[in-house]
DNA sequence: TGGAATATCATCCGATCGGATGATTTCTGG
DNA sequence: CCAGAAATCATCCGATCGGATGATATTCCA
């Protein structure tokens, strides 16, 4: 039940070597696989956009150069990866900051190792069942659905979503009527669907899952 | 920053009481209001009944009698309030169990206070910023339109939603066009729109926020 | 450079929708 | 019991939509 089929990777950013060391033992003891230990924000960042690990464990302070919570911001705008904060004081200005980045769980120093390995379970698990809505985007969409939607289809998607008419899609997108329409019936077969509130309700699928 | 023009009041649920006054001595300490300390799960659920805290911290060992996990359930099923485990020992499975119930944080024994008291402000901020997205329900919808949808409408509406024509209405409900068109209409007015996609966006609108 | 993909516009037609109006039958609360 | 709300069905009409077909311009990559 500890071991799934495909390791969960985790990634160490911490700035103290005997500290990280510490973690990262404790970490593959438990079972998981540590797929870096890293000193400093920017080789974590490196390390996130070679290769996604399932989660990160963060310390609020990295020494010099940016620190655990500028990471995170990161973290949340590109990769959207659950993280655990780590910190040896706790003082409230810094916990507001933490606080906004949402993080699945924080850990005061003395770290007991108990805790974050329940922490841990528990933020990979709320992750999972989180399935937060999607965003429009055309990948989003494009992932969803049988062929591609090109730019212009997707521009005018957006709009019919809004509850949009043909009519009203003409003058937000200076176009006529006429090409409306043929990039509408050119959605509706890619979607496989013969109405606007179809074609909206599997939108809606498609972004909720 | 810390305090709040209403104390936060929290409800601790442990069964030693050396430790729950620790606990709630801290939490005094740290600016929340200890609503009760409870020792037993039926004790819990009475107070949780005659007021609702902000948040729960709830051992889950509670000696005999149900125990924090089975609480939590209850919590989730009733109350929907934030809840943080406290566990002395921790093994899979009941670690397992916890999961499921969604926990907003775990501290293991011995309390690290500055962990807990972290989890705490994250669990607060991060239930606060949640804005569950509303489920289609004829209160929720009444509360964002003009006048009141009837039983009636409200089961078209849902169907609408889900993208139907007025012809697999027809089917669906076992009514004739004629009623199910009379019925969209009144729906339109209530909403104060034109077209079905417009509908859809104004409902995905209220349920969203 | 030349074809494929994309974006644009047009015309035609039947289906469906949105809107107005009016009528009958429950159902329900005072 | 009675008035009003709710649910049902009908007819008529113009607007819009969905679908088919065909054409031209632009862009972009091989």
């Amino acid at each position: 039940m500890t071991q799934n089929t495909e390791a969960t990777h985790i990634l160490v950013v911490e700035d103290e070597p005997f500290i990280a060391q510490d973690i990262a033992d404790f970490l593959e003891d438990a079972g998981f696989k540590v797929q870096e230990v890293c000193y400093d924000a920017a080789s974590a960042e490196e390390s996130l956009s070679v290769r996604k690990p399932d989660l990160c464990i963060l310390d609020v302070n990295l020494g010099k150069g940016p620190d655990g919570i500028s990471l995170a911001q990161k973290i949340n705008q590109n990769w959207q990866i659950p993280f655990i904060f780590l910190t040896s004081y706790t003082d409230d200005a810094t916990l507001e900051r933490a606080k906004a980045t949402m993080p699945y769980g924080y850990i005061s120093k003395p770290i007991n190792f108990d805790s974050l390995k329940s922490t841990i379970k528990i933020a990979l698990h709320n992750a999972r069942n989180q399935s937060e809505p999607k965003t429009l985007t055309i990948e989003n969409i494009n992932q969803g659905i049988l062929s591609e939607l090109t730019a212009r289809e997707f521009e005018l998607l957006k709009d019919i979503y809004e509850g949009k008419t043909n009519r009203q899609l003409t003058a937000l997108h200076y176009i006529s009527l006429s090409t409306v329409k043929t990039h509408v019936q050119r959605i509706y077969e890619k979607f496989d669907c013969h109405s606007r509130s179809e074609l909206i309700a599997q939108i809606r699928k498609i972004l909720t899952d």
